[in-house]
DNA sequence: CTGTATCCCCAGAGATACTG
DNA sequence: CAGTATCTCTGGGGATACAG
């Protein structure tokens, strides 16, 4: 039997990373995903292979820069692969990695959170303003 | 017996939000939920009151101008409560609301989840940057 | 201890134009 | 269609000083 306690067969597992430390990397990486686009991009990503422009739709009001410039960072975090298809015109499609998909599921919660309890936030800034 | 469909009943108990449309409020929301120091001093509010020095020592890194500035957003969204004891010197406790918490919930899965996965993400990031 | 008020700087992000 | 390259500019955010 292990003589390892939770504590320690958890460390050893993967080192211990704690976001309260100011430079632990994943301060850094909690700073990534905790991002509106990386929610939006992944999210639109959840049902399936988007392509570009697919992508650009339906985000709304995202410019193609960040668009592009987060789908670089999924890229390569590990999140989400990209593929080239060359033809003419060029068609790329990007898709979740099972990475990817894991965090999906908890950025959605975010995202569902934030559309579900969005009048009783808009309540309560009434509330805060009057009073 | 009702003859709205589940979708209906749903649009009915709460306006209908999409944070994929650009002027949708839930959009911003979402832009002010997804954020690391939300995350953190949400995080911090977790296992029960705390003072502002004592949040500042937790969250390491964070100036008193983020810190003041973070937990004003969430009180005016009715995710935190702020208590003032008029003592010399004045001390101030931050706790949670009910709401506060249920966000919390999620956005605990945030600072989790980059925790458990940072090795995997350096590892990628490591690989990509080689190849 | 808690918090406001300034100053300042640079990175984030949009707009535009151009290329394969 | 997909993407890079610039330019610009706002505002996020740190540092500092002061106040109740």
């Amino acid at each position: 039997m292990s003589t390892m306690t939770a504590d320690q067969r958890r460390a050893v597992a993967k080192q211990e990373f704690d976001a309260f430390m100011a430079a632990c990397p994943s301060r850094a990486l909690l700073d990534v995903i905790a991002n509106k686009w990386v929610c939006l991009v992944l999210g639109a990503l959840a049902d399936g292979p988007r392509r570009h422009g697919e992508l650009r739709r339906q985000i709304a009001g995202i410019s193609q820069k960040m668009l592009t410039q987060t789908l670089r960072e999924l890229e390569r975090d590990g999140l989400v692969t990209r593929e080239v298809t060359a033809s003419v015109p060029v068609r790329v499609d990007y898709e979740m990695t099972e990475l990817g998909n894991d965090l999906q599921r908890v950025v959605h919660g975010l995202k569902v959170w934030a559309e579900d309890n969005m009048a009783k936030v808009l309540e309560h800034r009434a509330l805060a303003e009057s009073g």
